[in-house]
DNA sequence: TAAATAGTTGAGCGATCGTTCAACTAATGG
DNA sequence: CCATTAGTTGAACGATCGCTCAACTATTTA
């Protein structure tokens, strides 16, 4: 094996993840990512390759972190569509204040790189259709018990919501009063609720 | 006066516009502003200061075109709510294909410079808020005809149409299918519909 | 404990960045 | 028609970019 990593390559993409969610890829520099994770040049890239290969990794930290918070919604939640409502609603502290300028890395990085970037689209976009199945699963499963309307279909209403939601980081950039924040999205869950059942 | 200015300014930002709506400002670089232009960078830096001086002029361009892609909607339409409504079914044709995966200017830019830049994110937020306070005008009319119901506020249902808007220019980014697209579109204009008074 | 292996260091590489400017060119004004 | 003014040209500047690698260090294996 010989000489060991003396570092934690979680707490280093981290710290990576973070320059680049709150710089961009292309105004993130070598340099900065360098202080930014205490690590030379030579283990840098002797770890992730190169700069690119810092932010796939970093993205993909970034995707299972959000993976992760949308099933705790959804666990916590007493029905199935109550789940969604509620992941809408929480667009508010997600997109609100200081870390709402930041918006979405993986939104920002997919405006930022494509169509030029192949790879990285592909990637980006293979991480948000996952995160738009799982909504949809969540919504077929409101479907299934009878929470939704039957003329409904989960998968159009979770395009529907994944696209509200990127709406919402991009209304978070423009630092927003909260009312406001509040106010479109509340707009937004009246058209979800809209779909439920009649009578629910 | 002296040897008068070879080129035309409006072509040359024009020109440059497209190289930042396709590539971002950080990815362009002046060569290659100087090859969409045909000016060199003597004659770049004396008309527009600097790089950044050019993506300003550039933003106001698109500013400018897109305002009159929305009065030129609204201008055409038999009812103020139907404005409104038209503008979102456009978004298909704005969004699909080629040209949707470049996205908006202005979204593309405020989200690749804000908050770091912010001269740029002033600039941005004046362009995006007329163009908010456009569509909320459109739909204050619209209830002062009578087509919206009364417990609807303007400025709110005109934030959830930029909101919207902004999230279709993203769901473009990602190549979509037209159908889908539509199906998405649709879903918005359906919440847009139950803000019109009963009966209409 | 010596050889082998793998990680760390940071100076420095070539390339490219945004920008400048001296030389040149074309118009105007006296 | 020459002096003045303003625009054009493109080579070249210093700064910074992403990245490499020889020297060094720590750990394992024999």
């Amino acid at each position: 094996m010989a000489r060991p990593q003396e570092f934690d390559r979680n707490e280093v993409l981290k710290a990576a993840m973070d320059v680049f969610h709150q710089q961009g890829y292309g105004a993130t520099s070598v340099p900065d990512l360098v202080a930014a994770t205490h690590l030379q040049p030579g283990s840098l890239y002797g770890a992730f390759k190169n700069k690119k290969g810092i932010l796939t990794e970093a993205l993909c930290l970034y995707a299972d972190e959000t993976a992760a918070y949308i099933n705790r919604i959804f666990a916590s939640s007493d029905t199935a569509l109550g789940g969604v409502r509620k992941f809408l609603l929480q667009q508010t502290d997600v997109c609100k204040g200081e870390s709402g300028r930041y918006g979405c890395l993986m939104v920002n990085t997919l405006l930022e790189m494509a169509p030029q970037d192949e790879e990285i689209e592909e990637l980006l976009n293979k991480h948000l259709s996952r995160m738009e199945s799982r909504i949809a699963k969540q919504l077929q499963l409101a479907k299934d018990q009878g929470e939704l309307a039957t003329d409904k279909d989960p998968k159009i209403l979770a395009k529907f919501v994944m696209t509200s939601m990127w709406g919402l980081r991009v209304l978070g950039k423009t630092n927003p009063p909260v009312a406001e924040l509040r106010a479109v999205i509340e707009q937004i869950v009246t058209n979800l609720n809209g779909c439920a059942k009649p009578g629910d």
